[in-house]
DNA sequence: CGCGTTTGACCTGCGC
DNA sequence: GCGCAGGTCAAACGCG
């Protein structure tokens, strides 16, 4: 019974994948202690790690976030897997099932993974949608691009150097926890987030970003990261990272469709303590903030391009 | 007084 | 059409 309702809810969420996924220009993390959640699909061929999540519920946001395709460092807590991929026959999710992916060596999975484009999921998305729902009209209210990521932290409201104003709160259903919505303090800016803990592991803060800040960020960063060096704490294998205010920076990845598809995974090995510096002017250091550099394994001749399409690069500092 | 939060009411989309 | 759940509004309130 439960299965089955969680089987049709990931179903459901695997068919709403979008087609254009966006990542924040910026956000930070204070007080950050781990971080569990990141994309959950990157390949060669299709950039499917960042999820549009509308229509989520807290739980399906939270499981899909740790879904089993990343790299087993990526959770530093192993949450218990997804139901089985059961509903693979039916809508052929994104995302691999764990065991193609953990049962050799990472790069190697990586390599036997089964890889998709964009194009390729939205053709798959249309067939579940037509098996799931047959009548249901094919269009839907466009929305902003979502982005969601998962931290594990006791703050709730992450500073990422926007000024955010809450302007409701709801209980979630199934969730002890009540999700908060918060929207961009400037005028013109319509980005809004949403903030809620998941009710598997209240530790785990899930955030999610609609829309693009259409302005420089307000705070400035406190140093981190303009100066952070590419060996910082960011990683460094359990370093002893220290700072309580701390920001990444993501790439600002607009109409990732269509574009050179990054090879993303294993990119983002949760340091034991993130220390990010804020800055909200991504274009410039979107680069080195995000790159895996003290991460582990990647450098960046590989990753952070690839996960940034150059064209993508080039616009960026055109602005 | 300005700004942000709280919270109940209301709106909207979706499944049955 | 109805009910449910998510999302938003806006008045009241609190705080510096």
């Amino acid at each position: 019974m439960e299965k089955k309702q969680e089987e049709e809810l990931r179903t459901e969420l695997y068919s709403t994948i979008s087609d254009q996924m966006l990542i924040p220009t910026s956000f930070s993390m204070t007080n950050i202690s781990d971080y569990s959640g990141m994309p959950r699909e990157f390949d060669q061929k299709g950039f499917l790690g960042f999820f549009d999540v509308q229509d989520f519920t807290s739980q399906s946001t939270f499981d899909l976030l740790q879904t089993p395709s990343l790299p087993p460092q990526f959770m530093q807590q192993p949450l218990p897997s997804p139901v089985a991929d059961s509903a693979e026959g039916v809508n052929t999710p994104v995302t691999p099932n764990s065991s193609s992916f953990t049962s050799s060596s990472n790069e190697a999975a990586n390599d036997d993974r089964q890889i998709k484009t964009i194009e390729e999921v939205e053709q798959d998305q249309e067939k579940t949608k037509k098996q799931l729902n047959p009548k249901k009209k094919n269009h839907k209210r466009q929305r902003e691009p979502r982005f969601a990521f998962m931290t594990k932290t006791e703050v709730d409201n992450l500073d990422d150097g926007y000024r955010w104003r809450k302007y409701g709160q709801k209980a979630v259903k199934n969730s002890p926890f009540p999700r908060s919505y918060y929207r961009c303090t400037n005028a013109s800016c319509g980005v809004k987030k949403r903030v809620e803990r998941s009710s598997e592991d209240s530790s785990v803060v899930v955030t999610t970003y609609e829309g693009t800040h259409t302005h420089p960020c307000p705070i400035m960063p406190r140093g981190s990261f303009g100066i952070m060096p590419e060996t910082t704490t960011f990683g460094g294998g359990g370093g002893d990272g220290g700072g309580s205010t701390s920001s990444f920076i993501v790439p600002q990845m607009q109409h990732y469709r269509q574009q050179q598809q990054p090879y993303f995974h294993s990119l983002m090995t949760p340091p034991p303590l993130m220390n990010f510096g804020t800055n909200c002017n991504s274009s410039f250091h979107q680069e080195r903030t995000f790159r895996p550099s003290s991460f582990t394994l990647v450098r960046d001749d590989g990753l952070l391009q690839d996960m940034v399409p150059s064209q993508m690069l080039k616009d960026s500092k055109k602005e």
